[in-house]
DNA sequence: TTGCGTGCAAAGGTTTTGCATGGCA
DNA sequence: TGCCATGCAAAACCTTTGCACGCAA
C-alpha cells in the first residue's frame, strides 16, 4: 500500500470505518452517510478519491454489481492477498438481492481450470457469479 | 417469447438487427446508430424499451460490463436455452477489454456444484468473469 | 511556505420517464 | 376509433472533475 503524503482526518476517518465494516460491503454512500451530522464529515467526492485510491493500491475491492445501483466496495484488511484470492468468492442473488460470500476450495478449481486450458487469469476480486440464493428458491424472497 | 400487441417498423428493425448480430455483442447506442441516417431510424428510447422487455422475455441476454461504459447485449437467438446454458459463459479481459465466449463443459461443472453444496442456482447468462486473457498475458496488449 | 487534500458544484455518461403525437388493427 | 408504440427532452442516478480554499509538514 502506497502511503500517503499527507495524513488528514478523512482519511483517519474512512480507514476506522473499513476496519469495522471488514469483510462486509458497502457503497461510497454508506461512509459518507455514517460520518454525516457528526461534527466530523467526508465529503462525498473524497470518499471516491480514497476509494479509488485503495482499490488501486488492492487493499479495496470494487464490485460492480449493477449499473443501476452504486458499486459495492469491500475492505480486504490484514487477510493474506494470495490466501483471499483462493478462498473468496461472491454470489449475488438477483431475487433478494442478497451479496453472499462464498470460500470454498472446489471453486479455486475454476481459477487453475481457466489457468491452464484458457490461458485465462482469473479475478475473483471482480468476478461475481450471478443466480438465485438457496433461500430465494425454497420461496422465502424477502 | 411474448408476442407483441402491435407489430411496428422500429420493432421489424431491431429484430433484423438481431438476427445479424446473433452471438454477437452490441449496445444499445450501437443498434439507434446502426439505423441513423437511413430513412428508418429508431430513437434511443425505444431501443432501451424493446431490449429491457426482450431481455425479461429471456431471448436477449444483458450484460453489465462496466459501470461507465454501456450495458452490452447479446441475442441468443434459436440456440435451445437449456443448451446456451450449459455451454456459454464469457470472460472479460480488464487489459484490452475483450469479452471472450467460451463453451466448455469443464464449467458446467461449476453450476452443478454451486447448485448442489450451496443450493445456489448459477444465471450464466448475467454470469461474466473477469481476469487477464491469453494474449495479454504474453504482453500483447492491444 | 509549499503543495497536497478537501468540498462544493457542475459536468459526464447511460438509462429511464413524462407527455404529446403517430400508427397499427 | 381505441390503444399501444414512438420520440423528444428532461429527469434520474452514480461518479468524476474543476477550482478555490484549507490544512499538514
Amino acid at each position: 500500500m502506497i502511503k500517503s503524503p499527507y495524513k488528514t482526518r478523512q482519511q483517519e476517518l474512512l480507514l476506522s470505518y473499513l476496519r469495522e465494516m471488514q469483510g462486509k460491503h458497502f457503497t461510497a454512500e454508506d461512509v459518507r452517510a455514517h460520518f454525516e451530522g457528526k461534527q466530523s464529515s467526508i465529503g462525498i467526492a473524497t470518499v471516491y478519491r480514497h476509494l479509488e485510491k485503495l482499490v488501486s493500491d488492492g487493499v479495496v475491492t470494487k464490485y460492480v454489481i449493477d449499473e443501476h445501483s452504486a458499486a459495492c466496495y469491500e475492505y480486504l484488511g490484514n487477510v493474506c492477498k494470495d490466501e483471499a484470492q483462493e478462498q473468496h468468492f461472491h454470489l449475488k442473488c438477483e431475487m433478494c438481492g442478497a451479496l453472499i460470500h462464498l470460500a470454498c476450495d472446489e471453486l479455486a478449481l475454476i481459477r487453475s481450470h481457466l489457468q491452464k486450458e484458457h490461458g485465462f487469469t482469473l479475478n475473483p476480486f471482480r468476478t461475481v457469479f450471478y443466480g438465485v440464493c438457496a433461500a430465494c428458491q425454497k420461496g422465502e424472497p424477502k
